[in-house]
DNA sequence: CCCCATCATGCAATCGTTTGCATCAATGCT
DNA sequence: AGCATTGATGCAAACGATTGCATGATGGGG
């Protein structure tokens, strides 16, 4: 089933089919009717990859999830993020080629735009991914990252205001009296960088002086956190509130927290960061950063399609909101 | 840049470099790596449109996330689901076409397959979807849904065994002595329904009568939780132990059960299902049922590809395995 | 009644590959 | 030497749409 039998039923040419299908003005409305009419009564769709290629365009965007080699990215918050860009994209009646890619050379990447399968690309989860992003940029393809914004980056980003998030959530914790403050995060990744800096910016204000012994630096949701807590517990460390660059981490650190009998958020305070769904139904309930994802999809999306067109580079930065819950009261 | 262009500066034609890069045998292995050398020095890469246009077949599938018209989905189960299709297609060698869908006719789905842009559709989420993908499966789209194997279904499914899941769950908590077991899931998606036919065949094996009051039917991960158990110790009905048809609504039933002071496992024991990563975090851990969500993906593209080749259907089962852990100890 | 807009439609080239078939050179066999 | 076989390569026709240009019909004005 394809053009020429609808066009041979209606008694017209491929032309006209074509034409009226696509909505052409040239074509009176009764023809078009009578002709859409009779393509959806076969069920007849175009070919659009026959189409995209006569058109010389397409019409997918491909989203590439970054991973570290280490483990396959399971975070709640960037999987909400996809689904955003999937909403954003149908609105444009485009559609989503998914990969993911736990380690590789730009050039990967660059080979899904080369093989003209999608027009440019969404990149979710920075993480140290940052040089040879910006090697992608150089090849010229088409693209919009979700993270931060580094001073050296030439390609476009969409993330959250990192730096407010880690001072707002420091901030809060101090004003409720906390004065021994433990960062949970990897610095090397550019966004939980930013979140140290509010975070020391906030101590900095508070004339705090931030103890590098309660500065954790690993991945995103990693079981070593109880060995972390029970070695600061053995050296007895004094620490009153806990500040986890994502959720995920927070959560665990709550387990390990309750496991140990300390109290939250009598004992020890707790802010996360993400505000994922599960953030409000864990109990303590966990306060959390917001970062409004359901914005980022869109955002994402119409970088991108700024980037395709040619335009000027441009950021955005989302502003994020402490959501106050349980676990710092 | 195009294969023409490759062709004029090897000094062959354009069928030799489609040859050569495509690794036929007429080729000899020194024009070949010639070629080839010279297509990756010029960061060339077939363009697969036009390649699939011409080989009439398509390098990529659909992979369909379903949602109830109520709430966008952000199940990480499902999501997982799609990491490991994602994974299984990537080892094939294609790629994934993502899209959302809450509501609207099997045609719509159809749409993606007619319009010749994916080769199937895998689809995640059955829900109340069961009677419409029928309706797709009589249209001959090639398909594979994640779900319950319903009798009637004439689409090939792969699921966890949801009555045993359901019946080891119930066993389990039966064993540790619970005698008022609650289950909390929406009998009316196929996967809740079994698994709380599996609830009934444990306790009818155990000559416990279930009573109606303890079964709470509604959707996955709502808010109404709270009130349900509120409305419960009210009318001081008796209950010792919980089954959640998702870790997703275990979680929230355990930050309900913690802020009114009901302490889990001592006084009332708690099992979710789907074992998702933040089951072994949250504190109490949480005993869950886990689907081994890894094969999840392989056998999906496995059951796909024998509906693209015509093969009879087939159904897939998937034991589970019940993972204990605090919440029931 | 003729001419010229104007409108509706069709012809045919084109998008960038793949591939059946033809061609041509080199080799082996008699 | 002549002929058949094999191997390497090229020609040209697809694949299923879109679209610039041409054509034919229609109608209104002079």
């Amino acid at each position: 089933m394809q053009m020429t039998d609808i066009a041979r039923l209606a008694g017209v040419s491929t032309s006209t089919v074509s034409r009226a299908l696509s909505g052409s003005p040239l074509i009176p409305e009764a023809t078009r009717t009578r002709i859409t009419e009779l393509a959806r009564s076969l069920n007849y769709r175009v070919n659009v990859g026959a189409a995209n290629l006569r058109k010389r365009d397409v019409q997918s965007i491909g989203v590439v999830i970054l991973g570290d080699s280490m483990q396959a990215i399971s975070d709640p918050f960037l999987l909400s993020v996809v689904g955003t860009v999937a909403d954003a994209l149908d609105e444009r009646g485009m559609s989503l080629l998914l990969s993911r890619m736990k380690e590789g050379a730009p050039q990967q990447l660059a080979a899904i735009v080369d093989s003209g399968q999608v027009a440019g690309l969404v990149v979710i989860g920075q993480l140290t991914w940052h040089e040879r992003l910006n090697q992608l940029a150089k090849m010229d393809v088409p693209m919009a990252v979700w993270g931060a914004n580094l001073p050296d980056a030439i390609y476009p980003t969409v993330g959250s205001d990192n730096l407010q998030g880690g001072y707002l959530a420091t901030r809060h914790l101090i004003a409720r009296g906390c004065r021994h403050i433990a960062f949970f995060g990897d610095v090397n990744h550019p966004e939980a960088g930013l979140r140290y800096q509010g975070y020391l910016k906030a101590l900095q204000e508070a004339g705090l002086t931030p103890d590098p012994r309660l500065h954790q630096s690993f991945l995103f949701s990693d079981s070593r956190i109880r060995a972390v807590i029970d070695q600061w517990l053995d050296q007895q460390l004094e620490f009153d509130a806990i500040f986890a660059s994502s959720d995920v981490c927070a959560v665990s650190i709550m387990g390990a927290l309750s496991e140990r009998g300390i109290a939250v958020p009598s004992r020890v305070k707790l802010v996360g960061y993400d505000d994922i769904a599960l953030a409000e139904h864990v109990h303590p309930s966990l306060t959390s950063v917001r970062q409004p994802y359901a914005l980022a999809g869109r955002a994402l999306v119409d970088l991108l399609f700024e980037a395709v067109a040619g335009q000027p580079r441009r950021n955005v930065v989302l502003p994020t909101e402490l959501i106050e819950r349980e676990s710092s009261r």
